[in-house]
DNA sequence: GTCTATAGAAAGATAGAC
DNA sequence: GTCTATCTTTCTATAGAC
């Protein structure tokens, strides 16, 4: 490979980084291309030699993102599996993860709006939260062992499922998902 | 209270639920103003006699959609707790909630972004949510009885305990949000 | 390939008539 | 309170020099 189009392949995964980290940060529509390109350290003119558009850029952070995450190819020969797994759990569901101190999941991308940077669209949404999650209580309560901490994990499977719906392309895997958050949200809370 | 008052009580609640509705299906960032007061059938001038800015009107969209489930309010008295919560279950889990055919969760809101309007990226975004779901049973598998369709139940919970953790504002809630999520998983996955 | 400069469009917010 | 008209900012995308 010749040297430029390995200078070339280095800015371009430059720019991809710097957009992983942006746009989970803040959300597509609240990073600009020029956000984009600063935080990589070029100008905004040279990212059209890159990415034919700015919703291109969004697809392919997506793949990158995902081949950074490498779940199968990071495994220590001599951990078990079910160790990994709950590393894996772990790691994800963590503060830090939460927090962007390690390497952001792309599924999770789209589900950061304006909420983020608004203290009072925050304040409202924690109410709201906190609401749905004692609206179920009151119920439940009456008649399962189910504790207020399921709860809080069935409203996240519950929120996790329909977001994740909403934005695939496939319709079997759609049903699929929706039918199985029904099933194991229906067990979790009549205390199985 | 006097008729202009209430007349302008009809046009404010007519501008929210006319946002709700948009917001629901295409995010925050992806609806303006215009979008909004030409859906509730007004012209853009008149929002600002009603609400300070586009953000103040997230944040009463958020509270004016969490009235409108009702969630408590609506139980017909004939029915248990618990056929009650399932009923529920069944209906925030459905493919109407995902197609918006019937009445949005706020809490969904900030899950919705580019990625629903444009068909690459929802290419993209299906494509690794499979590969997420995929490379978690390809561990599993070896050790536990979990099946496919309780991992996608358990991905969708991952998903969105990150996803509502980065919106909350109160880190007590946060951290129990996150831990909850990690038992409650870690008990799916291993089969339990 | 990367830069600066700029065109063109979109959208938040305001002003003033009715 | 609602309208039309307008100001202003921001951002995507392109043009042209190096």
């Amino acid at each position: 490979m010749p040297l430029s189009q390995e200078h070339k392949n280095r800015s371009r995964k430059k720019i991809l980084d710097s957009a992983v980290e942006l746009f989970s940060a803040k959300g597509f529509n609240n990073v600009s291309i020029d956000d984009v390109m600063n935080n990589a350290k070029m100008t905004r003119g040279a990212f059209y030699a890159h990415f034919s558009s700015k919703s291109v850029l969004y697809k392919e952070s997506i793949l990158n993102a995902a081949i950074n995450t490498k779940l199968a190819k990071e495994k220590p020969d001599n951990l078990e599996n079910q160790e990994w797994i709950n590393r894996l759990l772990e790691r994800y569901l963590s503060s830090d993860h939460v927090n962007l101190k390690s390497t952001p999941c792309p599924i999770v991308f789209l589900s950061i709006d304006t909420a983020v940077s608004e203290p009072d669209v925050k304040e409202a949404y924690t109410a709201t939260f906190k609401n749905m999650n004692k609206g179920i209580y009151d119920f439940t309560k009456s008649y399962s062992t189910c504790s207020e901490n399921q709860i809080l994990a069935v409203t996240a499977m519950m929120v996790g499922g329909v977001s994740i719906a909403r934005a695939l392309n496939d319709e079997t895997t759609k049903n699929k998902l929706l039918k199985s958050c029904r099933e194991v949200a229906k067990q979790i809370l009549d205390g199985a």
